[in-house]
DNA sequence: ACCACTTAGTGGTATAAACACACTAAGTAA
DNA sequence: TTACTTAGTGTGTTTATACCACTAAGTGGT
């Protein structure tokens, strides 16, 4: 379906245009993010104990090769990855970059697509079984996990991190860690969790509201003290970009 | 030399390490950018008239498919391809991400990586011939050229030159575009001509100065009028990240 | 030699965001 | 009713930079 021409062209021009280099292996990876217990977690697989694979047993990002036959393109690859993992179908969803060479995969030469997630971990019901052996929230230290993972995706996922922290500097991405409803405390209880420091109540709100990151929501978060307004997003496919960022990142000496 | 280990492998094994899907077609693509006549440039290639290929004659962004046995890797790929084009070894270079689907390229399924480069036009001696049927320069306008492209380069094109103004709001990356030394009056020219709107003179030398973009060169640069101090990059390794963008970018209504 | 002209570079005030901190508001629980 | 806790607001102070006017240093014409 993807080539539908090339059964009417002569075997010559066939040749010219299957290009005979050997091709690359081609996944997509996934650094799926949420917080739990104020700190930042990433969702990790355990690959199959099985010795004729690579890395048996390691943690990994959950991810996989391409299937042509499935996926129209590489992000319905990582859509398709993100529902069979946690069940989510429209979370907050942005590529990486790809990371390729001849040695990150002992099959052969390879390149990956990677992808980091947003989702409040209250929407992730965790599928076990089916490919994913196990899998489990880890919690992200520094730019990284306790565990030792496969393949690259210690720098995979570093690499997701550090552009998630550098994004929420100056956008409304933490939003996407919570549910649709939420109170202004507890986004920036977000931000502070992933930025790893605390932030200003004032101008939190204050930046908040001037940017139109917000709208009011119907009701009221009640709890054992003052209640606290319900916001939700106003315009939930776009991040906002604000035009500088939070507190003055400290200049290295 | 990617997988030594493959022949000593049960043909069992073998089977289950070789994924059984069809691999896609894996391409790199650049968008090299410089700065010519106060305009953004971009240097394209002509596709072959053959009409067994696809899109023959056509213009399309420099680029081809990974090969395995010379490219160690996708940014090794990307600076080959930079090398047969323009000569230049070391270019500002930055992936901007990558484009995979069943339709883009009628050979079948294929993701291509796409990067941006930056260079002096002075630097770029373009080599005709060898692969490239054709290469000139093409001014950018709006989002894209006037030439249609072949593919899907004219959206690959269209995200490079968003993610380039993008970052030129608060990165040092217009100072790639100028040789070695320059004056800073050059330089606020490089970030005009991207952003598309003028700087206050002031305003964008106090800023030049207080994130130690630059360090002072040697000499002058003389012409009809007042020499003007020649600078250099500080740190020509890493681009300079600003706390804020430059004018506040006016709010859509 | 002088002056007009042009570009390089500096200074000084106004403004806007936000940091820090103190304050008020509104609920629960004893 | 009061103590307590969290929600939310208000007010100087600080900081970066926008805006604009100014000085500096060359060239070239007369």
């Amino acid at each position: 379906m993807s080539t539908p021409l090339l059964q009417d062209l002569p075997e010559a021009a066939m040749k010219r245009m299957q290009p005979d280099f050997p091709r690359p292996l081609v996944s997509v990876d996934l650094a799926i993010f949420s917080v739990a217990q104020a700190q930042l977690q990433v969702l990790l697989v355990q690959r199959p104990g099985d010795p004729a694979e690579p890395y048996p047993g390691a943690w990994a990002l959950p991810g996989g090769f391409i299937d042509t036959a499935r996926d129209d393109d590489l992000e319905a690859c990582a859509l398709r990855k993100l529902r069979e993992k946690t069940g989510v179908a429209s979370p907050y969803l942005e590529q990486v970059g790809s990371w390729g060479n001849a040695t990150r995969d002992p099959r052969g030469w390879s390149a990956t697509h990677v992808y980091f997630a947003l989702m409040p971990m209250s929407e992730a019901g965790l599928q076990k079984g089916a490919n994913a052996a196990d899998a489990a929230w880890h919690a992200v230290t520094q730019d990284g996990v306790r565990a030792r993972l496969a393949f690259d995706h210690a720098r995979l996922l570093a690499a997701a991190v550090r552009r998630l922290r550098a994004k929420v500097e100056y956008t409304s991405l933490p939003a996407y860690l919570l549910e649709e409803e939420f109170t202004l405390t507890e986004l920036q209880g977000m931000y502070e969790v992933v930025l790893g420091r605390e932030l200003e109540k004032s101008a939190f709100r204050t930046r908040v509201f001037s940017s139109g990151l917000v709208e009011e929501a119907a009701g009221v978060r009640t709890g054992a003290n003052r209640p606290a307004r319900l916001y939700r997003l106003a315009r939930r496919k776009e991040p906002v970009v604000f035009p500088r960022t939070f507190n003055p990142p400290r200049e290295a000496p």
